[in-house]
DNA sequence: AAAAATGATTGCTG
DNA sequence: CAGCAATCATTTTT
């Protein structure tokens, strides 16, 4: 097949045999002129067909056997003895592309490139969901089809590898194969082969990367696909709402969690930091600006956490959820208590638990309370001026909500 | 199917 | 940089 290439330097298309002794009088072996080189030989190899196949088999029969070969040889290797210093010039060993550093890099940390079992910061995000306590079952099911799509990528990244690997290395020994079997008529250097080699490499690498390149997009539209919370949002369990809503309605009248708080709070729902300061932004806000809406909800919760305190338990796990009244804050908060009882129709309203509720709020007595005296809870430091700072216009009374039926607020609990 | 609820994002502010 | 306000994109409820 790669006979043609053995034949007697063509006038016009013999540059590419040539070109790889580095004999060209005017070529000095510089890099361009390399790939050059390879170039051609798959061109050439491209055109090869049978019947030149015979052909050149017989032309290089006669080459070898020709009575001046010795001597042709012998020329080839004066050529390249003078000229074989300038071969060696070209030695740049290949700066180790940043990009595809970057590229390999980020394949690795995808777990596409790493070991066949390591789920990459899936699996980081589930082991990490899991050890924080069997709050979030469902996380772990969140991520599985992204899981499994994120292996199927990996597998044809993988099987497309092997192809290129299989296929340089293939053409690799299909090169050296003719360069030894030109170097019976021209004198071939080791160096060179490696040299032919190292090119070859060069440019399988250069798909590669480009494989690589098309993995890595594929990765990222994958993970913005189904890892961008905001496509695929999932309501956070009853329990960690419930756990939100408890802290909130007992630091109502300061509901900033601390960083401490809110890594705590994330531990016990089972979501992360930035999705519990999430919920406190928009319950401030929601809260806000509909706070008849959410009256309701805010009694549901006093009672509880009143309830619990009541009871002496702890049912909290440990110390952070301090005794705290619902109504320590704000005037807004002491008509809140008012509307207490206006506002339980739907759930346990019966005058069973408002009667509790009552009296638990005659014990607390007024204002004294700050939240968070018990426990350790830390303030930040903006925390304090946010008491009476946080929604401070707010008085119930002006703000009658509008779905709220019943005329609710009279602010004058004194009854 | 429409409306409400809800978690996340974005631009802006101090 | 945390928080607010508006807004988006879903999910849940009606």
């Amino acid at each position: 097949m790669d006979e043609r290439l053995l034949g007697p330097p063509p006038p016009g298309g013999g540059r590419g045999s040539l070109g790889l002794v580095g004999g060209e009088p005017g070529g000095p072996g510089e890099p361009p002129g390399g790939k050059q080189d390879i170039g051609d030989i798959l061109q050439q190899i491209m055109t090869i067909t049978d019947q030149s196949l015979d052909e050149a088999q017989a032309k290089k029969h006669a080459l070898n056997c020709h009575r001046m070969k010795p001597a042709l040889f012998s020329v080839l290797c004066e050529i390249k003895e003078k000229t074989g210093l300038s071969i060696r010039s070209s030695q740049e060993e290949e700066p180790v592309d940043p990009q595809l550093m970057r590229l390999d890099n980020m394949l690795l940390a995808e777990g596409v490139a790493g070991p066949e079992k390591g789920g990459g910061s899936a699996a980081a995000a589930a082991a990490a969901a899991a050890s924080g306590g069997g709050v979030s079952p469902d996380n772990s099911i969140e991520h599985s089809d992204y899981r499994s799509k994120l292996a199927q990528i990996r597998h044809i990244y993988h099987s497309e590898l092997e192809k290129y690997e299989q296929a340089c290395n293939e053409f690799t020994t299909h090169v050296m194969n003719l360069l030894r079997e030109q170097s019976r008529t021209r004198p071939v250097a080791p160096k060179e082969m490696e040299r032919m080699v190292s090119i070859i490499h060069r440019k399988f690498s250069a798909i590669q990367m480009q494989l690589k390149q098309s993995t890595c997009e594929a990765v990222m539209i994958l993970r913005s696909r189904f890892l961008d919370a905001r496509r695929k949002r999932r309501n956070f369990s009853k329990q960690a709402t419930e756990v939100l809503n408890e802290y909130f309605y007992s630091h109502l009248s300061n509901p900033y969690p601390s960083e401490e708080a809110k890594e705590e709070l994330a531990k016990k729902c089972g979501i992360t930091v930035s999705q519990v300061s999430n919920w406190f932004g928009n319950k401030r806000i929601r809260y806000k600006k509909n706070i008849g809406k959410f009256q309701e909800e805010a009694n549901i919760y006093a009672v509880k956490t009143a309830v619990s305190v009541a009871q002496g338990g702890h049912s909290r796990t440990s110390s952070p959820t301090p005794p705290s009244s619902a109504g320590s804050g704000g005037s807004f908060n002491l008509s809140g208590s008012g509307d207490m009882f206006l506002g339980m129709p739907g759930l346990n309203g019966d005058s069973y638990s408002t009667s509790q509720v009552e009296s638990l709020r005659h014990s607390m007595g007024p204002g004294s309370y700050g939240d968070s005296l018990g426990g350790g809870q830390m303030y930040s430091p903006r925390e304090m001026r946010a008491n009476g700072g946080w929604q401070e216009a707010v008085t119930p009374s002006s703000v009658t909500s509008p779905t709220e039926g019943p005329g609710s607020v009279h602010s004058d609990t004194s009854n």
